[in-house]
RNA sequence: GGGUGGUUAGCUCAGCUGGUUCAGAGCACCUGCCUUACAAGCAGGGGGUCACUGGUUCGAAUCCAGUACUACCCA
């Protein structure tokens, strides 16, 4: 057979996927099975794939596909997100770029624009899933946009609202002034700047005193509405129910007390703007304050200022600083650093501002949500991020759900009339509605004026679950019957809050019933100096391109062999590259086996029997620890555990074991054997390099059409004799010792050594000597009472072995050696002793570890007389 | 400012409710090999005061307290 010496991952990988797509095997429908479910974390629809997804999908995939190989009836739900702002600020600027402002053309253009880029765009990171390997289930794609997905949310929206968890409401929204629209706080780029810290007096009202404020923004000051300090701030005790004048608009406002302020900074008095600051803004809450919205959307002072009434806020700011100055108010000013907010799309700073937003009244809904995790319903991996998660469940903020955007869901109400409206599934319900709730059946569809904002793209993605199965259109269909719950959720813990926590919500909420029973988290992708990933730092390779040069096996163990759950994963062209290393070695081994030639007229030889008698049993105990990493989402571990199977116990002892001599034939039974060890071996691995996996179990024998690895069946766990691989480890411990000896006196392979076993020492472990023979090439092992002459030895265990050296002995070497050796052991008797002498030891701990030492003393008794022996024979 | 993690080999990490000759793995490194499966490889090897200080205990990488540094989340 002809096989290259380089596997070439290529065109495998497309001939199997073309294999799996053609035979269905992604497909699934419900049946008696058991089901296994995962719904996709769904990537943004116009965006590309990048190293997260890879990550991400690649562990899924894993996930899938050994369930799958159980036997499960998996189903793995692929779809995209409409990502309301990304999409629409690359629409935006898109129109841009066309010389179309947004503002220029309606809301129904606009979206026309929106769904014409989703269309071209649309699915192409679906695409790049494929070549990934990724087993999704491609006929039941969805979009969170999609028909059955949008009146779902609205239907959502409008049960919510009914039941009286939605209400509209006041809220400090990040202001992007520039592209006059409220920002996400993702969208926020906090960074120091040089500014200014502005030191004014306020003048307190019946005195000639007066108290001094820091600030960066004297603009402000037009707004204020209080000055507050610290109650405990022996600085201003006699201030209780006194006012101020606020400088410029000379207004009275009262001096409050709130724990708030910081005494250390500044002077220790903060002037209050409810209206432009978070702080401030609560703060007015707790105190009944007024206040007062001195900006106009565009970020120039409004009418309301009561000065620079059209200027920009930063002239204006630079007009205040006058007018403080020659009012003479203005104490001082120092430069200062501190941190401002810019639109990540506008760079322009972010001025906070009210608005009236829709919100999802929190508290209550929640509670399910947060004991069931409490309670291990649902189980969260790495178990760390239980903390996170119940501490911000049990801190629970209201959720403000509605954007100044048009690219997604609308909010479905309406307004008529002053301030009314009404919330309704569509325009004719709501018609009827506010008929009859304003008592006016002279109502029109024309008074009515629907809101022009749409809905976080959260508030459509909590339901993923559900409406991947439009569990909320057909409650009781056969797919949500059956597929609901969910069985694993995989994302990234920073949308643990965003998503995770308001999915689960929604599942107690809609189905009274978790959403999925497993959330794992992965880390995120950064590169070999711990920097995320991103365009702008071009840290980031394209993995179209790693797959084109590692292969898809490659690049998915490379991200998996570094990934331990919850830690970030640092991205190096070293990983791929053992990937592609491992996909390498798998075939050449696959090549070796198929060089061989049968002979049935060949016996098999003992060193065969007994190394497939150790792997059967060392696959075993493998296999055992492989299911319990993947129970524990140890994944990696997993990994690590087939990866160490097959290059070290397979390759390197079983192989190199029974490998027949060049030129000469193996006995079949040994072949049998090696194929179905191979083939168990190939099963372990397929879910995480599903592509070779597959080349090589075709190529194992003839298979029929529909026949495939990946719907083959996982092997079941077998029992492992324990001693077996004791005897096996002591043997590979006994020829490493001899590669050494040889390596150390430079004696080639070839030459056959002689070993002799110390009969006094020999404790029975070991009864591997036809593989040690063999592999470290012993023509005999001869049993004796002492040292032969001109021997050097090597103990394994308590067990003392020799090999003639003849004149190549180096004596004074061998003495240092054994002496080097005796003191270790020697100190080591003294540590075990003490404890053994220590009588609260013996008395307190366990019989089991007391025993333990016991064994320690005599074998290191035992060791010890070896080396004195020896050592005594050495200097004669 | 509040909260939650982390600190073990050059790098990335395992080490569960203290006790196996317990200090581990992969990669990297060093030495020798193009040995007829694989140099994308084989064989052998070196390397850590388990962040620091104190405590609990017969016994601490593991438990507790404090310190330092660090990461993330929230403000």
């Amino acid at each position: 057979m002809d096989i290259p010496s380089k596997y070439k991952p290529g065109d495998s990988e497309s001939r199997w996927y073309d294999h799996w797509l053609k035979n269905g095997y992604f497909k699934s429908q419900p049946d008696d099975r058991e089901p296994y479910v995962i719904t996709i974390p769904p990537p943004n629809v116009t965006g590309v794939l990048h190293m997260g997804h890879m990550l991400n999908n690649t562990l899924q995939d894993v996930l899938v596909r050994r369930q799958r190989m159980m036997g499960k009836n998996v189903c793995w739900v692929p779809g995209t997100d409409h990502a309301s702002i990304a999409t629409e600020a690359k629409v935006v600027a898109k129109l841009k770029k066309e010389g179309v402002g947004k503002k220029d053309i309606s809301r129904d253009e606009f979206l026309e624009h929106a769904w014409e880029w989703t269309d071209k765009h649309g699915g192409i990171i679906l695409e790049q899933l494929k070549r990934l390997g990724a087993s999704c289930d491609w006929d039941r794609k969805l979009f969170t946009m999609d028909e059955d997905r949008y009146s779902s949310v609205i239907k959502v929206f409008v049960d919510l609202y009914s039941k009286g968890l939605i209400y509209r409401g006041v809220r400090m929204v990040n202001w992007d002034p520039d592209a006059k629209t409220a920002v996400s706080d993702e969208e926020v780029i906090y960074t120091e700047e040089d500014s200014k810290l502005y030191y004014v007096k306020y003048r307190v009202v019946g005195s000639d005193d007066y108290l001094t404020i820091a600030t960066t923004r004297p603009e402000t000051i037009l707004g204020d509405t209080a000055v507050c300090v610290n109650p405990a701030d022996p600085r201003f005790k006699g201030l209780k129910d006194r006012k101020v004048i606020v400088p410029m608009v000379d207004r009275e406002v009262p001096v409050i007390y709130d724990d708030y302020v910081d005494m250390e900074f500044g002077t220790g008095c903060l002037k209050i703007t409810p209206a432009h600051d978070l702080n401030d803004y609560e703060i007015g809450l707790r105190h009944g304050l007024d206040s007062v919205d001195i900006f106009n959307d565009d970020g120039t002072l409004s009418e309301e200022a009561g000065l620079f009434t059209g200027e920009d806020r930063f002239r204006a700011r630079e007009l205040s600083v006058k007018l403080l100055q020659s009012a003479g108010a203005l104490e001082k000013t120092e430069n200062y650093r501190n941190k401002i907010g810019r639109s990540e799309r506008t760079n322009s700073v972010i001025e906070p501002k009210l608005s009236l937003q829709w919100f999802l009244n929190m508290k209550d809904i929640s509670k399910p949500a947060l004991d069931a995790v409490s309670n291990s319903e649902i189980n969260i991996y790495p178990p760390k991020f239980k903390n996170v998660y119940r501490h911000w469940m049990e801190n629970v903020r209201d959720w403000c759900i509605s954007r100044q955007l048009w690219w997604g869901h609308r909010i479905p109400a309406w307004y008529y009339g002053k301030g009314k409206f009404v919330v309704a599934e569509n325009e004719s319900d709501a018609l009827a509605l506010a008929r009859k709730e304003s008592g006016n059946n002279t109502l029109e569809l024309s008074d009515l004026r629907q809101d022009e904002d749409v809905l976080d793209t959260w508030f459509s993605s909590w339901l993923w679950p559900i409406t991947c199965f439009n569990g909320i259109l057909e409650p009781d269909n056969n797919d949500i019957n059956y597929y609901y719950p969910t069985n694993a959720l995989i994302t990234a813990p920073e949308i643990l809050f965003f998503w995770v926590a308001r999915m689960i919500i929604a599942g107690y909420e809609y189905r009274e019933e978790k959403p999925f029973s497993d959330v794992y988290l992965h880390g995120i992708v950064r590169d070999a100096d711990r920097r995320k990933m991103s365009k702008s730092l071009g840290n980031s390779p394209d993995p179209i391109e790693l797959i084109n040069k590692y292969g898809a096996d490659g690049i998915r163990v490379g991200m998996l062999l570094c990934s331990p759950a919850g830690n970030d994963l640092l991205y190096d062209d070293a990983l791929p590259e053992q990937g592609r290393n491992f996909a390498n070695k798998i075939w050449n081994a696959f090549r070796l086996v198929k060089s061989w030639k049968m002979e049935d007229s060949c016996d098999q030889p003992e060193w065969s029997r007994d190394a497939v008698l150790w792997f059967e049993n060392s696959f075993n105990e493998a296999l055992k620890k492989y299911n319990d990493a993947f129970d524990k989402y140890r994944i990696s571990d997993a990994l690590m555990i087939v990866y160490r199977l097959f290059w070290d116990d397979f390759s390197s002892w079983f192989l190199e074991a029974v490998k027949p001599e060049y030129g000469k034939p193996v006995d079949t039974t040994t072949y049998s054997a090696t194929i179905k060890l191979f083939d168990r071996l190939v099963h372990l691995i397929h879910p995480f390099m599903p592509f070779i996996t597959e080349e090589i179990w075709h190529m194992m024998e003839s298979r029929k059409d529909n026949e495939s690895l990946m719907v083959s069946e996982m092997p079941e766990t077998g029992r492992t004799k324990k001693q077996v691989i004791r005897d096996f480890d002591h043997s590979k411990m006994l020829v490493t010792a001899i590669r050494k000896i040889r390596k150390e006196n430079n004696i080639p392979n070839r030459d056959s050594l002689d070993l002799f076993v110390n009969s006094n020492t020999d404790d029975g472990e070991g009864s591997f000597s036809s593989i040690v023979k063999r592999l470290a090439n012993v023509s005999g092992i001869e049993t004796v009472e002492s040292k032969p002459a001109d021997s050097v030895s090597m103990m394994i265990g308590i067990t003392e072995y020799y090999i003639v050296l003849g004149d190549k002995v180096d004596k004074e070497d061998e003495i240092k050696k054994v002496e080097i050796d005796l003191s270790y052991n020697r100190g080591f008797l003294q540590s075990v002793m003490k404890k053994l002498n220590n009588e609260r030891f013996v008395n307190n701990a366990p019989m089991k570890v007391v025993e333990m030492e016991k064994k320690k003393k005599s074998d290191t008794e035992q060791k010890i007389r070896s080396l004195e022996v020896r050592l005594d024979e050495l200097k004669r």
